[in-house]
DNA sequence: GGCTAAATGCAACAATATTGCAATTAGCCT
DNA sequence: AGGCTAATTGCAATATTGTTGCATTTAGCC
């Protein structure tokens, strides 16, 4: 929900604001990555106007406290879809339908820990994107 | 060395023209992600030109033959420094110096991939970059 | 040394991102 | 409800990154 997004920020201090609101709307209707850009674009057809910098400093406010993330391969923002689990938050992104998942393995991120500090090197966070098929664009 | 990268291309029709030598050097030579503009002024500096977009065909050249990588961390190339290995190559990036790792694992790409297999996704490729601090600088 | 396909340079443009400052607004306090 | 003020947004200008079509040059071959 748009709502529980809005108090984490609150929470912070920070104001609830029609902009916020509507991007936050955007991201939870549209499950796949959209640029500033694109998010901007989508607005405009619902009749709502906002400045893409505007746009791009609620990206990273969202991001800052882990509401949204940048997925690097595409280039796009999503909404956190995820609530108090552990390890890092991963995404498996089709490559036929663009569809988005986001996922996190505790287990995972320790092996990764492991191997890195064999090699001499301390993590703190990995960023992890699977590319392939949905179940959906598997059956084909 | 260049002469290797080169003659994969060779191998592969690609002639071994002067500013692909040129590219090659510049990652060779600094071992950090570059932007194509990174390598331009570099080899500016050197009393070399070369236009930007023949940079950026020169790199996606590179990384179509996995000979360089874009991390997309920072957006910057390197140098692939792997050599026939098993399993997608990943990168160790030191937050304070920029130093940056290369490795590859088939287990963690095997355990990667059941892990997204029980979760209905079928993986054809890995993207991972951890950010962290390297041995040199965690000693601080 | 000339021939030709491949590669590069150039110019224009598109997409993405950032900055400083003026105008607006959400939350608070009467 | 109305005013106050810091936070937020809009605007304008600019920077950075990436792409396209076409003219020019060059590497590899004869
Ligand atoms: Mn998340
Ligand atoms: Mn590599
Ligand atoms: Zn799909
Ligand atoms: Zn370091």
């Amino acid at each position: 929900m748009v709502q529980d997004s809005i108090r984490i920020l609150q929470a912070q201090g920070y104001k609830a604001t029609k902009p916020r609101k509507l991007v936050l709307e955007v991201l939870e209707q549209i499950e796949k990555p959209l640029s500033p850009y694109d998010i901007q674009g989508i607005l405009r057809q619902r009749g709502k106007y906002l400045n893409h910098v505007t746009i791009y400093r609620i990206l990273d406010l969202l991001c800052s406290f882990n509401l949204a993330h940048k997925v690097l391969s595409s280039g796009g923002f999503v909404k956190c879809s995820l609530d108090a689990v552990e390890g890092c938050h991963r995404f498996m992104v089709c490559q036929d339908c663009g569809a988005i998942q986001e996922f996190a393995d505790k287990e995972l991120c320790q092996e990764e820990n492991d191997l890195a500090r064999n090699l001499g090197f301390h993590t703190e966070h990995h960023l992890s994107e699977f590319s392939g098929l949905c179940s959906r664009c598997y059956e084909k």
